[in-house]
Formats: structure tokens, sequence, C-alpha cells
DNA sequence: TACTAATTAAGAATGATTACGATTTATAAT
DNA sequence: ATTATAAATCGTAATCATTCTTAATTAGTA
């Protein structure tokens, strides 16, 4: 998934393609590591400097649900980054200071025996390494 | 971990055993789900009406720390449970709603070859799957 | 029992996220 | 190209969970 296909995505799902959503969108493209809202927001401002909290926050969540970002959580607060090109359902290591990432090729799932989950109706599941990059190590 | 060996954890880490924090890790070991800060609130003040969220969020932390309590997060809030009694590590099936759990005893962690993490200084790690219980299911 | 440090209550402060009314803009039909 | 309209955005206020502050209370101990 590139900048155009994620844009075509939200005009085929009857979405406005505006310079701001284009932008962030090559911003997380750019980046490929986890951004808070925050530091979104900030790089938007670079090119967009009137840009507010709200048009970021409603449109990674919007990215979210068209499956365009993936969200995590770390100490309180959500992170965000662009989907793996790889098609191959994975999970990460993360580094817990500046959200950068490794590919895990294996999925817990896949070793599990089927009556392990019992009676629950499985929704979805979450398998993330922390950690420090070379770069952020003290 | 019963309730006086957490006391007496805290006790010889020099932390005082007050009456909220024996009620307070009580309410964890009946429950055996997660709950949150609110729910555990509600339930303390069955017997200290008069005691606030400050108590409950400290002395919640103070558990983690103490490994009385482990924590997690779901939709933008923590929830906390009593530490499962089996030492082995494991991890949990959780239900989305109520917060009860299934334990999980395989962790992915083992099947790793070692090279995965490459440069990554790992801190911890996360498996948790998502689901709804019998009696939480629509 | 009295002392000292830890704990607590009450409410204010913080920080992330969401909501709202007014304005602007992308899109599609004219 | 112009216009209508529905969506997107701005600016700001509100909300929600969590943390902090200060003064009062309490557990542990001498």
């Amino acid at each position: 998934m590139n900048v155009e296909q994620a844009m075509d995505t939200l005009k085929k799902e009857g979405y406005k393609t505006t310079g701001k959503r284009e932008q962030l969108v090559k911003i997380f493209a750019n980046e490929k590591r986890y951004l808070t809202a925050k530091e979104a927001l900030i790089k938007l401002q670079q090119t967009y400097p009137r840009v507010s909290f709200d048009t970021v926050y409603r449109n990674v969540s919007l990215f979210v649900d068209m499956n365009i970002l993936e969200e995590t959580e770390l100490d309180g607060e959500r992170w965000y980054r662009y989907r793996c090109a790889t098609s191959k359902h994975h999970h990460h290591v993360i580094c817990v200071e500046c959200g950068k990432t490794k590919q895990i090729e294996a999925c817990p799932m896949d070793m599990l025996s089927p009556q392990t989950n019992g009676e629950f109706q499985i929704i979805d599941h979450k398998f993330e390494i922390y950690g420090l990059c070379y770069v952020c190590q003290p």
C-alpha cells in the first residue's frame, strides 16, 4: 500500500482526498515507525502551520479503520504507524523511545491448540516486544 | 501469593499495611480478573465509603511495582488483575467486556530465533488474545 | 504513650483525546 | 466554469483518566 493507493481507498469509500490527508499519509509512509498524534501534528504543521489537533486525531482514527495505519498503546499514549507493505500477517519489536520497529515473522496464534481459547469468542490478539533500538540504547 | 503474603511483601519493603491496602488486595484476589481503577474504587468504597481515586491509583501502581498485580491497557484505560498464583510465566485470553481471563501456557518468546530481535535491547513483551467470554457473548 | 514518616482526602492540575459550532473546501451536477 | 451540498477543517471548549499538591490523619516504633 503506497500513498496513492491509500488515497484511492479513501476516495472509493466516499471520503474526500484533502491535501492534509495526503500529507499525513505521506508522513507515516516516510517514517515507517510508530508516531504519536502529537509527533504527527508537529510534522504536519511544517506543511500546514495552522492545522489542528482535531484534524490529526480524526484522520489517524479514520486511517486505522481503513487499514492504512496500525495502532498501539505505549504508556498511556496511542502510537500509529504505516501498515507494513508486506501483506503477510506479522508482529513487531518496538523501540519504546522512538517507535522504530523490526518485524517478527512468527505469529503465536499459529501455535495454539484449538481448545486453548475455550469458551472465548476471539476478536483480536496482540504480540509485541518492547525494547530500545541501537540508537536509543544508553 | 495470597493476601497475607502480599501484605508481608509490602511490610518487608518498608510500606505500611493499612486497612485500605489490605482490602484493595482482597478485592483483586477475590475477583481474579482484570478491573479498571474505577471498578476497584467502587468496590473499595463498599468498605471505605470516603476513599478517594488517588488512593486507588497510588496503590495499584505500587502493587504493580511489587508484582502483586499485573497491568494491561484496553481502549485507553488501564486494567489491573491479581498476579496469578501459578509461578510459571504465562499469558491470557481477556474478555474485553468484563476482564475475565483464561491462561495461555505457551509463551511466544520461547520460539523466537536469537537474532529475531536484532540490535534491539529487549525490555518486555506482551502477548494477549482479546475476545468475549461465554457470559458476554451477544 | 508519643514521635516520625508514610498514607490519605479533597480537590486542583495535567495531558491525551473527543466534541462542537462556524467556516472552508472537495466533489459532482449543472 | 459555476454552483450546490455534504464533508472536512479550525479554534476552542469539554471530557476522561490519571497525577499532583497540601494539609490532616494514621501506622509503626521507640
